[in-house]
DNA sequence: ATAGGGTTAG
């Protein structure tokens, strides 16, 4: 009766568990209804019960190619790669003849795990049987050559395509923003468009993050605009996380909050995606808020999330938001996960704490080259280049191939503990030895370390042969040397060649402006803050902050806005003579303003941000409390040299990080070589 | 009847 009224087919698409398939089952045999066995295994293994789907397979008598797709397609919706690639082998060696859809998940799940090598035999097997021109077949070849970074090879074989869908287009357009060749992803966006085809989500999707790469917000904005004009991706979460994320890479954190208060359905990546959005771009607290905020929505923070969460408090600078995370972590398990732990070393490293930091790197489940890079980076920016060099050796002794950013991280660290020599030699060897091609960032590295180290010709010959045009940023490295070792001539060649640059950052319209100012240059002064205001630019006003017993006080120069500022002038005054006897003679060449009178200059001084701020710390903590201070700049030359004394007549350990680096100062000394 | 492409993070 049921049997007559229903197709096999649908009934058994209709069982929901094993129990009713198994009734079904037992029913068609007794009414002697002919079964359709792939049917029958796809039914089983769809309710989880891939068990009995194996048994009825092992027991056909005679198996053809649609049981063993039924078996290899049931294996690939669990996600089980390793069972659908041998089960293809099997079938091969049974004398099977494979068809397109066998062909498609076969190399599907080579992707999946990454097997280059099973994948091109599996793609050569379908060439034999003629499929090369099958659109499925290709198109997850093309998937496997992306995901295996292959992405010559992908576009060889795309080329070589009869017919293309949008499965086809869409697979290279991610593929080619995915081996960071965004502007080519956009040209063949047009070209799909040419050829009459329309984009869905996905193709949205990769021109979403083409345009994160590129980050070109006219070519966003009119993506976006092509989504709300025609309808498409509405509460597709997928592709408004993305656009959430896209904006926030590009620093429009105002848009990419207005689309993710507005999104009718968000998940934890949606989240993720806002607070790594706000760690990255300056704004710590929202991150940390929003890590809260996604919680009272019931939503369980995930590995992203918290990576996102300490991302921000390594920006903080404080370890204590950092350590809750942490044990947020440890309770959820997922201290081994890689990213996180990589993202703890870094943040114990960036908010003071080098010893947890380096605890969690020796202990760590599994060193990979990205962990190496972060405690090398975490060495560097103390000034520990003996350290860091060490871990670098202890990185090749393991057999972990150092990359571009290893080398990175390691020429800073020894950019920053005055080891000239060590830095030349390694920077050779990068290219020598490792095969790693110099980025402008290791050129940046190699000159800011001859320019500290006072050989400011031979940086400015390597600036000069570079071979390619050197960018900004190495000029930059240059002046900075310039500035802190008097080359005025370089200086003003350096000088010159950033302002024709066009900086895009207040800082280093304020760098050029100090370089004329303490050459007395007034006039060229004026100019560079012409120039500055002239591009839009404000100076940022620097700050610094000092943790007491949990809580954080910022202060800005001569902050007179502070309740307390009158007891704590009266410590640093109180303090003035005591250094003054010990040799500290306050360097008025470091106001870099036309002030006139001496006495002026030094009470400038004296008034600076961070010289608050450890005064603060001193009025408000125990004796021998070690002071930690942040400072959003870097930290002023003469305060540099004042700290050392405090340090001694406050008897404290005062440390400082400011924007690139730390300072221990203890009993008159500091950890950096020298200042810069 | 079955099959290919998707978001965040170190």
């Amino acid at each position: 009766m049921l049997l007559q009224k229903w197709s096999p087919k649908s009934l058994l698409l209709s069982c929901r568990n094993n129990a009713s398939i198994s009734k079904l089952h037992a029913l068609m045999i007794t009414s002697g209804f002919s079964i359709n066995p792939p049917q029958l295994i796809a039914a089983y293994a769809r309710t989880g019960a891939i068990h009995i789907a194996h048994k009825l397979f092992d027991n056909l008598p005679n198996r053809a190619v649609d049981s063993w797709n039924a078996l290899i397609i049931a294996h690939s919706r669990l996600n089980t790669p390793s069972q659908v690639i041998s089960l293809y082998r099997e079938m091969i060696s049974s004398r099977i003849r494979p068809d397109s859809s066998t062909f498609t998940v076969a190399i599907k799940a080579c992707a999946t795990s990454l097997d280059l090598e099973s994948g091109r035999e599996i793609w050569r097997d379908a060439v034999e049987c003629g499929y090369r021109g099958d659109v499925f077949v290709a198109s997850s070849v093309l998937n496997l050559f992306v995901k295996c970074g292959e992405m010559d090879e992908a576009m060889r074989v795309f080329d070589g395509m009869g017919r293309r869908d949008v499965v086809s287009w869409s697979t290279v357009i991610a593929g080619l923003v995915r081996s960071g060749r965004a502007w080519e992803a956009l040209e063949v966006y047009r070209r799909m468009r040419e050829d009459g085809l329309e984009g869905d989500g996905v193709v949205m999707l990769g021109l979403i993050q083409a345009c994160a790469c590129v980050g070109d917000l006219r070519i966003a904005a009119s993506v976006h605009g092509y989504l709300i004009c025609r309808l498409i991706c509405v509460d597709d979460v997928v592709v408004e996380t993305s656009l959430v994320d896209m904006y926030a890479k590009n620093g429009r954190l105002d848009l990419a909050l207005i689309i993710f208060r507005r999104m009718r359905l968000r998940n934890v990546v949606s989240w993720s995606a806002l607070i790594s959005g706000y760690a990255r771009n300056g704004n710590p607290g929202d991150a940390l808020m929003l890590l809260v905020e996604m919680q009272s929505h019931g939503f369980e923070p995930d590995s992203a999330s918290l990576v996102g969460a300490l991302l921000a408090c390594s920006d903080l600078g404080f370890s204590r938001p950092g350590s809750e995370i942490h044990g947020f972590v440890v309770r959820r398990g997922l201290q081994t996960d890689r990213a996180v732990e990589t993202a703890l070393v870094d943040t114990y490293a960036k908010c003071g704490s080098l010893p947890r930091a380096r605890a969690l790197f020796k202990g760590a489940s599994a060193r990979d080259g990205i962990l190496y890079n972060a405690m090398i980076a975490g060495y560097g920016i103390h000034g520990r280049g003996e350290e860091a060099l060490s871990v670098f050796r202890r990185m090749i002794v393991a057999r972990t191939r150092p990359d571009h950013a290893t080398f990175a991280s390691l020429l800073s660290a020894l950019s920053h503990s005055g080891m000239v020599d060590e830095g030349r030699y390694w920077f050779n060897a990068m290219i020598r030895d490792y095969k790693v091609e110099p980025m402008e960032k290791h050129y940046v590295s190699l000159v800011d370390l001859l320019a500290r180290g006072g050989r400011v010709e031979e940086a400015r010959g390597l600036v000069e042969d570079t071979g390619c045009k050197p960018g900004i940023a190495v000029w930059v490295a240059l002046l900075s040397g310039c500035l802190n070792h008097n080359k005025i001539l370089v200086g003003e060649v350096a000088a010159k060649k950033v302002l024709e640059l066009k900086p895009n950052c207040p800082g280093i319209y304020t760098l050029v402006s100090n370089f004329f100012a303490a050459t007395k240059n007034w006039e060229e002064v004026s100019t560079v803050r012409r120039a500055m205001r002239a591009a839009g630019m404000k100076k940022v006003p620097g700050y610094s902050v000092a943790e007491v017993s949990g809580k954080l006080h910022a202060f800005r120069v001569e902050d007179k806005s502070h309740p307390e500022y009158e007891q704590i002038l009266g410590i640093l005054e109180g303090m003035e003579p005591k250094m003054r006897d010990l040799g500290y003679v306050p360097n008025t060449e470091a106001v870099l303003h036309r002030v006139e009178d001496e006495e002026a200059k030094v009470k400038m001084l004296r008034n600076h941000s961070e010289r608050l701020a450890i005064a603060f710390g001193i009025l408000k903590t125990r004796p021998g409390t070690r002071l930690l201070i942040t400072k959003n700049l870097r930290v002023c030359g003469d305060c540099h040299e004042a700290i050392k004394f405090m340090s001694i007549v406050a008897g404290r350990e005062i440390v400082v990080r400011d924007a690139k680096r730390f300072h221990h100062f203890k009993n008159g000394s500091c950890s950096c070589s020298d200042y810069w």
